[in-house]
DNA sequence: GCCAACGTTGGC
DNA sequence: GCCAACGTTGGC
């Protein structure tokens, strides 16, 4: 089992609106970026745990714990001209994006960034890195315990 | 809105 | 294959 952090901004997809979706289940689709597209298609199972990260807003953070809920596959919009995330180079014979779903499992008080900060056990934590803006990253065994012993949470 | 950092594109 | 130009991300 692999943790990973996976960053929404929540004008588009927030943590609480995950948690309202039927079986607290989304589509995580749109990602365009090749190193984060390849962890979805080669490293992510069902059952990874998901940070949830809330970006591009006044509060980033951590906004809640989630699990990966599918295997991976073509994300649709990729196909359409009428998305923000149409891509003219693939097609459904060969398409160049996927999508993978997302289920929150659980609340927790926002972690914000710079709270994450001050702990020297997150300080390795890849979203934490200068000039890293992945929305994709590992999170370690260790980073991930840590995450949840702050937000006061039993494993999950 | 600013701007540093990074990824992608495309001419050569 | 190089690399300059450009576009995007995302914290502040």
């Amino acid at each position: 089992m692999a943790y990973w952090l996976m960053k929404s901004e929540p004008d588009e997809v927030s943590f609480e609106d995950v948690m309202a979706a039927p079986a607290q289940t989304t589509s995580w689709f749109g990602v365009r970026n090749y190193q984060a597209r390849n962890f979805m298609r080669d490293a992510m199972r069902i059952g990874d745990g998901v940070l949830f990260y809330h970006s591009s807003c006044p509060e980033p953070g951590v906004a809640g714990i989630a699990r990966i809920a599918s295997t991976p596959y073509p994300d649709q919009s990729q196909f359409d001209p009428a998305s923000p995330y149409f891509d003219p180079k693939a097609t459904p014979e060969q398409p160049r994006w996927i999508g993978i779903d997302v289920q929150g499992v659980a609340r927790m008080p926002l972690l914000a960034l710079a709270a994450m900060r001050t702990y020297p056990e997150l300080a390795e934590m890849v979203v934490l890195q200068k000039g890293s803006r992945l929305s994709i990253t590992p999170v370690t065994p260790a980073e991930w315990r840590a995450v949840l012993r702050i937000a006061g949470l039993k494993d999950c």
